[in-house]
DNA sequence: TCTGGGGTCCTAGGACCC
DNA sequence: TCTGGGGTCCTAGGACCC
């Protein structure tokens, strides 16, 4: 089989970069990337974990997902920004969209990661490794903001790639490359290695990429599972994977919120999965699909996590029907204790909504349809939730005295 | 002032049917 | 009276990613 080229585009410290760009636009004198800096959520709100951080913030030994607290304590003088969700799919669609210029086969991985499958274009492009500078300097020149590209045989090494040196930087990770690239990197660095394999693999003796990559996926199978085998490959830098343009449809639809206090009372939650609920059922109505599967998450003061869920008898995608579920999941599963975080999740989706009843059409189904296009619409126009049925806030006060009785 | 938010995929275990 | 397995569907929970 012919080798493939896949490259990796990875914005280096992406929230920050683009921040960045958005102040030097309106014409602020300080670049925050070279400062100690980080971009972090509203402490008094409880969001307070850093989101991304500057390079000096990271020589103080500051890391991603840690408080905003605990960063202040590494460097007292750290400079902090609220993260700008909208600016940041802004800058992501210019670059996807400068992208797609040097190939159709582009799949957007995250926010601010692309891989290109630039396979069976030697003929457009005679070095690679000189279309990958240009690439990363077109970035840096026309938006103001660097990349790392990452170039190998497929995914999983041109992801690799990306990620050694940064930022602004180009590296190759060729099957010829593996050994001496990636192998004597500790095995925690491998992509899908996180925090718990990477213990379980060091108590078996397995230190770096090396170790892995020399053992027999057999033996692993008694701790991993069907993970095993997958876990082996990657450390031989083996991946089949295709690069896919993937559809905008998702798997799953989910919102959930830290509340700014732990919160104990059940209306006050009805009213937050309220607004929560509207939020994802639109955002299924616009990719018109239904959903089968719906569920609570928490988080309790502990920062115990559970989940509950229930499957529907028939697909749904109206906000009524769906918040009806919420209230009767919430209702069954609250233990009766402070919340700190909640939300909502649907998932298995279907295109068309099966009616079970085929023999009886019902006339109101289509009625209803109407109706919630009409909520929807004028909610666009004038915010989120200004129009509600009126049932809505019955169904949540329904219940109030069941569970204080 | 400890600990965000949005996803995907996999597995264990119970219920139920044959 | 005691006790089979296989298959499927469902829920809960955990691991990983950015």
């Amino acid at each position: 089989m012919r080798q493939r080229i896949i490259f990796h585009i990875d914005v280096n410290n992406a929230f920050l970069s683009w921040t960045a760009v958005k102040m030097l636009q309106e014409g602020s004198h300080q670049d925050i990337r070279k400062i100690a800096s980080v971009i972090g959520g509203n402490e008094q709100e409880r969001h307070g974990i850093v989101l991304a951080k500057s390079p000096i913030a990271k020589k103080y030994g500051i890391t991603t997902a840690e408080t905003l607290y605990s960063a202040r304590r590494k460097y007292p003088q750290l400079k902090t920004y609220p993260p700008d969700y909208a600016w940041y799919y802004n800058e992501s669609n210019i670059m996807y969209n400068y992208l797609t210029q040097y190939t159709p086969k582009i799949e957007r991985y995250s926010i601010d990661e692309c891989f290109l499958d630039l396979t069976g274009t030697s003929y457009l492009y005679k070095d690679y490794l000189k279309l990958a500078y240009q690439i990363k300097n077109d970035i840096k020149n026309k938006f103001g903001f660097t990349v790392n590209v990452g170039i190998g045989n497929n995914k999983l090494c041109a992801k690799m790639a990306s990620d050694f040196e940064k930022p602004d930087k180009v590296h190759t990770l060729y099957q010829s490359e593996i050994e001496t690239k990636m192998w004597p990197l500790p095995v925690g660095d491998l992509f899908m290695v996180g925090k718990s394999t990477s213990l379980k693999l060091q108590k078996l003796g397995i230190i770096t990429i090396r170790d892995l990559a020399n053992t027999n996926y057999k033996k692993l199978e008694k701790y991993f599972k069907s993970q095993a085998r997958l876990l082996v490959e990657f450390a031989n830098g083996i991946d089949y994977s295709k690069v896919t343009m993937r559809s905008s449809k998702s798997e799953s639809i989910s919102v959930s919120e830290t509340l700014p206090y732990d919160c104990a009372d059940i209306e006050k939650l009805k009213e937050i999965l309220f607004r929560q609920t509207e939020e994802v059922t639109r955002t299924l109505r616009e990719q018109k699909q239904y959903a089968k599967t719906v569920a609570i998450t928490y988080k309790n003061s502990y920062f115990e996590t559970y989940q509950k869920q229930t499957k529907l008898q028939t697909p749904e995608n109206r906000t009524i029907n769906i918040y009806k579920v919420i209230i009767k999941i919430l209702e069954d599963s609250w233990k009766d204790e402070a919340i700190r975080n909640i939300g909502v999740r649907l998932s298995d989706f279907t295109d068309v909504r099966e009616e079970q009843v085929s023999l009886f059409t019902n006339p109101q189904t289509n009625h209803l349809d109407d109706m919630q296009e009409i909520i929807d619409n004028i909610n666009k126009k004038y915010g989120t939730t200004s129009v509600m049925p009126a049932s809505i806030k019955k169904i949540g006060n329904s219940s109030h005295h069941k569970k204080r009785l």
